[in-house]
DNA sequence: ACAAAATCAATCATAATCTTTCATAAGCAG
DNA sequence: CTGCTTATGAAAGATTATGATTGATTTTGT
């Protein structure tokens, strides 16, 4: 059995199993052991997993805020079902434009099977886009290296060459007023003609961020559908009655 | 069997295996070791799969390779002293742009203290850019999950946005009457874009390949200078003689 | 807390594979 | 036919992967 075979096989039984014993490992390659520890140093070493004592797992993509731990789960089961959603709103065949950000990656799995062409400014999605086999571009501009997203004038104006079905876009914040807001002006700017360019447009928060608007930048598009988790009824039928953002839930 | 025979029957292995075994190909050939080396070497250097200990695998759909510490190439050390040369002509202030590569990919850690501002259509550059504080901008795109390089007319036109002062290229192979050539005719058009938008472009390669163009798709750019190492002084004689290509070297 | 069991890192010899080099064979132009 | 180029196979020596062994470290059971 090939050296990279054997590499591959325990990166796809962890995208399954979340860890593994080096046990198994051994009776499934019929490798000896050293070989597997081996493969499991060199793999830790590019940071595809994390050893453990007796076999390895996957790696946490838990970005570690140790006291928010459940919250923050609690989030990604929320920001999972918006994303859900979204996708199901997406044909197969469309052109579509993700944003950066966390939720929107949640979407790129589900789009596996739908033949889409994603547009995106968000460096971070690259991986999962092209491990899914999606056909997949990539705006130009500044890279923000925080966040990974592409910002400025060179992004906005390489958008220009696209058209899309539909557009997903996440935001911080829902002002009755202002529409949503972000707290990147460079990035606000980026989704506003992102969502302009689409007939129809999706804006997707996981954060029950309505009304507090801190350190935020409009992007107005008060013409796009929102789809949004954890938020009181009452609020959303505040939303709609006083803005004209139509609300989506699930 | 003909060779162009075995070629395809490799890669055709290839579009359903991920990955195959010398041995393997030996059998289903009947042509030798010696020759099925040969093959995967060439089609290695087209870019079409990648040489692993023992056969061959399909180009990883997956990019980031935290690549400081490979022992990926033997010829490692002269990418390294020819991006060492290069990254000497640059100066402080510039705006470079930095051809998608691992020869280029060489330059980035010498550009830390020049204060540059770099443009890249590489995506596996990224990672050194924003890791040493290098101000950059990525042309958008066509994500080509092979080389991880950006192409296609929107690629193209992102870089109208810019004026360099320098290029820096990579190419597969010189020909006195055709130029630089590279494998890929939209990688090619990419590179020969941005070379135009420069005031000096400068052409890398570490391979000598001077006049065996196979699969090559030329650039032309032939007032280009040439960084390059390890061809023989009478070939780059050759090279001033007939072309009208400039070769530098340390 | 202690001892037994399991797991680990380090080392070494061996086997497999790799690169380089050379010689032969096949195709082709003059 | 001769001279030239290209493809091929074979062999030597270098490099890399593997499996077994050793003694250290960690976990587990009591």
């Amino acid at each position: 059995m090939l050296t990279t075979e054997r590499h591959q096989l325990i990166l796809d039984l962890l995208k399954e199993k979340q860890s593994i014993k080096i046990q198994e490992l051994v009776e499934l390659t019929s490798a000896s052991e050293s070989t597997i520890r081996r493969d499991l140093t060199e793999l830790e070493e590019l940071q595809k997993l994390e050893r453990v004592f007796g076999g390895a797992r996957r790696m946490a993509p838990n970005m570690p805020e140790p006291s928010l731990s459940d919250k923050a789960a609690k989030h990604l089961t929320e920001k999972q079902r918006i994303a859900r959603y979204a996708a199901s709103l997406v044909q197969t065949g469309d052109a579509i434009f993700l944003d950066a950000g966390t939720t929107t990656a949640q979407m790129i799995p589900l789009l596996k099977d739908k033949d889409v062409t994603v547009v995106t400014n968000g460096l971070s999605h690259l991986e999962a886009l092209t491990e899914h086999g999606i056909t997949s571009y990539l705006t130009g501009g500044f890279i923000k290296a925080r966040t990974g997203a592409l910002v400025g004038p060179q992004a906005i104006q390489s958008l220009e060459s696209y058209r899309f079905d539909k557009s997903f876009l996440g935001v911080n914040g829902i002002h009755a007023d202002h529409g949503f807001t972000t707290p990147d002006p460079e990035e606000a700017a980026v989704k506003r003609r992102a969502g302009e360019l689409a007939r129809s447009c999706y804006v997707l928060t996981d954060q029950s961020k309505y009304g507090t608007v801190s350190f935020a930048h409009i992007f107005g598009l008060s013409e796009a559908a929102l789809i949004i988790d954890g938020l009181p009824d009452q609020a959303l039928a505040e939303i709609e009655r006083q803005t004209t953002i139509k609300v989506v839930t699930q």
